[in-house]
DNA sequence: GCTAAATATCGCAATATTGCAATAACCCAA
DNA sequence: TTGGGTTATTGCAATATTGCGATATTTAGC
């Protein structure tokens, strides 16, 4: 006990709440909007604009990473992150699906 | 250190990292499919329906009632939980803005 | 080779989350 | 008011997450 039961739920509930725990941290958001604003890829600027140290943001990438969100290439002695497109789009959809379940408030509540 | 460091971020990066962070875990994401789907309320029924004790339950609807995303009123003897609309609208409508961010691949990766 | 800069990894401490049994609190009916 | 059903709370153990200093690793340039 202490760990998810993930054998529970479906293979879609589990990957999906594997995606949002990836995200649902201020720092990954953060990280997220610099990515995707700035067009152009950056590397460890990240370390200078957030005010956590050089390991927990290379953590926070490295998290981002594994879920797949995000591709680093290594670009001389840096290394470049920016979206992964078709997981984003992955998880665009299946949040859309998700919320679009909701069909507006029902009579008892 | 342990704990999320808010201080460093907007107000907005960690209201949606709150939110987000209620909707993943894969037993709050099969609550709120449960309470979507079944239009007319329900109660506990979702102790016999996913496979965890009544006592994890009941936690997991108090951490989606917490972050305001459900809401239940007392009906007899149980409780008949449902979405709250405008915390639903408002988290689709965050997330909306977060992912349209996103531009499209650039030429780096 | 060597050095400096950029990232990654390791190891640790502090804190948070998950899950459940046991128990409490609550409501309705008889 | 007593009993049976429903939900909430408490207390605990197991595990996960967060953050950082220290230390590796990697690369470019010399």
């Amino acid at each position: 006990m202490g760990a998810t039961k993930t054998e529970i739920f479906t293979e879609k509930q589990n990957r999906l709440a594997v995606l949002l725990k990836a995200i649902a941290h201020p720092a990954r958001i953060a990280i997220l909007q610099r990515i995707m604003i700035v067009d152009t890829c950056i590397c460890g600027d990240l370390v200078g604009e957030l005010g956590l140290a050089q390991a927990t943001i290379s953590q926070h990438l490295k998290e981002l990473k594994n879920a797949g969100l995000i591709q680093g290439t290594i670009e001389g002695a840096s290394v470049c992150y920016c979206i992964n497109p078709s997981a984003w789009e992955l998880l665009k959809n299946e949040l859309g699906g998700f919320f679009s379940t909701y069909k507006g408030p029902t009579s008892c509540c």
